[in-house]
DNA sequence: GCCTACGATGGGAACGGTCCCATAAGTAGA
DNA sequence: TCTACTTATGGGACCGTTCCCATCGTAGGC
């Protein structure tokens, strides 16, 4: 019945109403307010206010350049982790007049480099991203087209960008030290398969290590989480060994946690008694039986390091810095799940 | 050192390199592609290799009226729930070919006036929100200048949309109908104030008609979650007042189920002996002491849901349609912490 | 064999901003 | 009083698309 009253108005409608030029609107609305009279500002206000108008982002973005977007591109959304992380990412661009634009993987590579495309279609200002699958060929691209680049963790060798993310080695350091002095002496480590993924190979590799320097009994099991029988059976396995010493599981992320969790839960075992460290603090921890002892990551601060980062290199114009590495450090909580 | 080797390439540049008008190219990225013969196809697709080429969204947006993107304004992307039905919500828009803008309102009025304006700006073709404040007027305009508009369960009583969301009357009656079943004879309802939201508000209600009319006792208590000490003196109170039937805790969201377990934790409660039942279903219920007993919402489907309203609500050109109101069945999912 | 129609292609004017440059008026210095 | 410089404002080209309207063959109907 009704149609759309009135389209968006212009800038230059604003202009005419306020009996300016539509530069001086353009400079009203882009920050230059003060280089303009005290009377032109009030008209050019009145007139915006009269006709509801708002910038036009999408013109502004072409001429100009810039879009004020941010990419980023999670590899799982439903992880609180990424969430936690995405929430810092979010403020630290709303501070600076930012928009963000995010882009859900789903942990699919193909969905990613689409997603990628989308992304670079809008000409963001910088990305924030924590890989999935090789697309160095394109990333390589958008870095040396000056767009900046922060990868969340997971590091790719073939580019050249920052890594904002969790130092592994003395989160897992602290991990072992805190199982060994509470008397565990028989470890599975349990992980997503490391694949491309850095930060799980970094974190294998530091267990492995750790385990042989503190002479303690380490296994290690990958598996996709989703397949819980399979899961079931390994901890299972692990758990009926004959062996002197008590046992204890390490999760190396939030998913892995929840996996581990029902497992033992399933299995029937208790908590403590068998030993339960996972990475990531998640809200339900401290709910689960007497506690799950956790490693939490400064999320925040990370997703506000990324942005950081993407700003500083924008600003010194793309390639100029060496890629670096920003690490932060992971705070144990300790609970009930490492108590016998 | 090494400054960004080209920039974007653009629609004209490929022209002149596949030997074709910018017209062709244009048609070649818009769909129109069966319309070129084979070879200009080809050409066309080389020349566009060869130069990296991606159209520019913002260009296209500008001309074409169409942004392609969808905006959504989430109350609180922290919570599981929010995030469920984003899932969703993206997947449908990718399979339309639409992009998703996400902003996180933080729960907070001022920075979702602030966000929507940000939307807006994008000249989005779309938005779904869940609605903090009294956007009334702002959303009004929204409507009238054409952009379809869904919200997500809090409806707005002046703003002509659609909502989609939860049947709250059939989920409260269905899990009063659960406690009663299961014995529990005193209630107490746990919320976050009510305020302007109105879901909140329609389950209150229908809780205090569904109590009335089973001749339950039922109580209710709405603060705000972050007050710890405040909460669990509340459900102290109630579980020490003297009575003669069971009681239990049934809690409004999954916010308001977290708290109440780490209350009841706190104060050394057995779940079961004191029922607790949850609207929405959250990875670790299974898991707290004998599992918690929810009521699970069909959050891909809500978030699909939404998506269908706006395209139909956008073919069907603005106001055509009525506001209608989606609704979702919730399902029941028995646990231990129902069973005394 | 001419006219019409249609399919394939290209030229060019928007779209709504930004920003370079020009202009005009005032102000200070000599 | 004249020049030099600053401040407040406006004109207009341009950003990379889309899309309307040519243009140009060529095939079919008479």
């Amino acid at each position: 019945m009704t149609t759309p009253t009135h389209q968006h108005a212009t800038i230059l409608e604003v202009a005419r109403e306020a009996g300016a030029s539509k530069t001086s609107v353009s400079r009203y609305f882009s920050g230059e307010r003060e280089r303009l009279s005290p009377n032109l500002q009030t008209s050019i206000a009145a007139a915006a206010q009269r006709l509801g108008y708002h910038p036009n982002r999408m013109a502004s973005g072409l001429k100009g350049g810039r879009s004020r977007i941010i990419g980023m591109l999670v590899a799982d959304i439903r992880n609180p982790f990424s969430v936690a992380v995405m929430h810092g990412v979010e403020q630290a661009c709303r501070e600076r007049g930012l928009s963000l634009m995010v882009c859900n993987t789903d942990n699919d590579s193909a969905l990613e480099r689409e997603h990628l495309a989308l992304l670079t279609s809008y000409r963001v200002e910088g990305l924030v991203m924590n890989a999935v699958g090789s697309l160095d060929r394109e990333l390589q691209a958008l870095v040396e087209q000056g767009t900046p680049l922060v990868l969340l963790e997971r590091e790719l060798s073939q580019v050249e960008a920052e890594v904002v993310g969790l130092d592994n080695a003395r989160a897992l350091d602290l991990a072992l030290d805190h199982l060994q002095a509470r008397g565990y002496g028989e470890l599975l480590y349990l992980s997503e398969p490391p694949g491309l993924a850095s930060p799980r190979q970094a974190r294998l590799t530091r267990f492995q290590q750790g385990v042989a320097a503190r002479a303690l009994a380490g296994e290690v099991h990958c598996q996709t989480l989703g397949e819980t029988e399979s899961l079931n059976r390994a901890i299972g396995n692990f758990l009926a060994r004959p062996g002197t010493l008590p046992k204890a599981l390490l999760c190396a992320n939030g998913n892995a946690t929840l996996a581990a969790t029902r497992a033992l839960h399933s299995l029937g075992a208790r908590l403590g008694e068998t030993g339960l460290l996972g990475i990531d603090e998640l809200d339900w921890c401290e709910l689960v039986g007497p506690g799950i002892t956790t490693l939490a990551q400064p999320t925040e601060a990370i997703g506000r390091a990324a942005v950081e980062c993407l700003m500083r290199r924008r600003d010194t114009g793309g390639r100029t810095m060496p890629a670096r590495r920003v690490h932060f450090q992971a705070s144990l909580i300790p609970r009930g799940s490492t108590c016998r």
